[in-house]
RNA sequence: GGCGCCAUAGCCAAGUGGUAAGGCAGAGGUCUGCAAAACCUUUAUUCCCCAGUUCAAGUCUGGGUGGCGCCUCCA
């Protein structure tokens, strides 16, 4: 599989540094608020990463952060007259439900920065001490001009990026790009105890330090958003290998922004959307067709119209999957066909090909709808046998399941006596021919939310 | 100013230099008692514009035009 490298700005062939094992750590969200739509792309893209790594037989070590303390979340906190924690355990709950909602499974460890304090400190400590940071007035701060790399991820050098630095050089901070390690705490602000006095993390710093906790020193994949690139994740890799004096992550992979009219969704901007808000218009599945509707480092336009055309989509996809278990009821006996291996086994590789050319999801998706239309010419037809709709059947879940999608297939399909009466006696009103009964109490079902279709085996649920 | 990205049908979107995938929406048809679903046909002689390289360019090069991003908290 190939990959895109932030850092070298070419696609690469992962190579996991231990055979079999894949580690990535994927920065988490600053809890203080719903996660809006941009925050949601990278939960999607990377949890499909995984899933598809998994698929292909390797095992995964993911690992998502919560910032669960920062200057926003004591303001918050501040402002409901509560303690930070308050916040923080709050929309660390909230994200879980929206993550669930769109399929997006639990990381091996979600580590909270607050839990982590000991390596943080630690961390902070070894720095100084290697002469790459230094403490002053109960702050530390780290110095990029003594890491000669700083710079390579985001391939600026360091002038640049200090020339759009607004930051007044003063007392206490040396030069313009030195950033805090470790914050002395504000009275009244929650603190812990360290060997500068009473404070809090900074931001970079507890992705270096949770990294090499939960991972090790040197991990395969780092993967965030496109606007942690700088300078979280330049910062973090100054602070982590001027630690190590090695390498601290072999890939970084990055997603593209979500836009809302051609400009970027973000907070301050207030022009963005929360998850919990679109998923109640939409449901939360259509959100994560939509974040796999094009690649992942392309940019995409939020739009209404754009997420109807998602419900549609995916109703394709479950109409084929519920029409496969209906056939399988009154399927005959038989065995799988080779015809039919051939062509599973040809889309399989038309999605892995895709999946492997740096996640192509969008072409991935192709390859799953040319199999609907497969499924829907040789297999949903009169006498294919049971053994041949099982083995769709599962070649279609597989793909479907590492894109994480049809998740809400209803797996009880059993109805109400209410219905069932009524659906048996739309069957004898169609069997004497009484099309205007027959017509009338499919409305009568239709108005208890079931909707049906004639097929040659009956009448069909659609959902 | 520095560093990048993007431009493909009504909409979304893929595309390894070899003659434009896929989805949504639309139109016509087949099937159906009628529907629905499905299937078939149809919807870009052409990929922002202009040059160039090449037997061959949506794909490469140069130059425009338009849009976006990072350099500051941000997924």
């Amino acid at each position: 599989m190939k990959i895109y490298n932030t850092l070298s700005r070419a696609k690469e062939e992962l190579v996991p540094l231990r055979d079999g094992e894949v580690m990535i750590y994927v920065c988490g969200p600053t809890v203080y608020n719903f996660i809006h739509m941009g925050n949601g792309r990278p939960l999607c893209v990377f949890d499909v990463l995984r899933r598809y790594l998994e698929y292909r037989g390797l095992k995964v070590n993911y690992v998502q952060n919560f910032t669960d303390i920062d200057d926003k979340i004591i303001n918050r906190a501040n402002e409901e007259g509560v303690d930070f924690s308050v916040i923080s355990e709050t929309y660390i709950g909230e994200y879980f439900t929206d993550a669930d909602g769109m399929n997006v499974r639990r990381a091996t460890t979600h580590p909270k920065a607050t839990e982590n304090l000991g390596e943080i400190i630690s961390l902070v400590g070894d720095l100084i001490s290697k002469g790459f940071a230094y403490e002053s007035e109960g702050d530390v701060y780290f110095s990029p001009s003594k890491f000669p790399e700083y710079g390579k991820l985001s391939h600026q050098p360091l002038e640049e990026l200090v020339s759009g630095a607004r930051i007044a050089v003063g007392e206490i901070k040396r030069e313009p790009a030195d950033f805090a390690l470790w914050k002395k705490a504000k009275e009244g602000e929650p603190s812990w105890d360290s060997p500068w006095g009473k404070g809090r993390p900074g931001w970079h710093i507890e992705c270096s330090a949770m990294s090499r906790r939960y991972l090790g020193t040197t991990i395969d994949i780092h993967a965030g958003g496109q606007d942690l690139i700088f300078p979280h994740h330049e910062n973090e890799i100054a602070q982590s290998e001027c630690c190590s004096g090695t390498s601290f992550a072999k890939y970084w992979m990055h997603n593209g922004y979500i836009n809302v009219d051609g400009v970027k969704m973000s907070k301050s901007l207030n022009n963005f959307f929360t998850i919990r808000d679109v998923a109640k218009v939409y449901g939360y599945e259509p959100i994560r067709y939509f974040m796999l509707s094009s690649h992942y480092r392309s940019p995409i336009n939020y739009s209404k119209e754009v997420l109807d055309q998602c419900v549609n989509s995916l109703s394709r996809l479950y109409t084929c999957r519920e029409s496969l278990d209906f056939a399988l009821k009154n399927a005959p006996e038989g065995s799988v066909s080779e015809e039919l291996k051939a062509v599973c086994e040809a889309r399989k590789n038309q999605f892995n090909e895709a999946m492997d050319d740096d996640l192509n999801t969008a072409d991935a998706l192709a390859a799953i709808f040319e199999f609907v239309r497969d499924i829907n010419k040789t297999v949903l037809v009169e006498g294919t046998s049971a053994a041949n709709i099982s083995f769709t059947l599962n070649a279609f879940d597989e793909l479907c399941g590492v894109l994480g999608l049809l998740y809400n297939l209803k797996k009880d399909n059993s109805l109400d006596e209410k219905v069932e009466a009524l659906i048996a006696a739309r069957a004898q009103a169609r069997k004497e021919k009484n099309w205007a009964e027959a017509d009338r109490i499919r409305d009568e079902i239709k108005a208890l939310g079931v909707v049906i279709e004639d097929t040659p085996q009956g009448a069909k649920i659609r959902s």
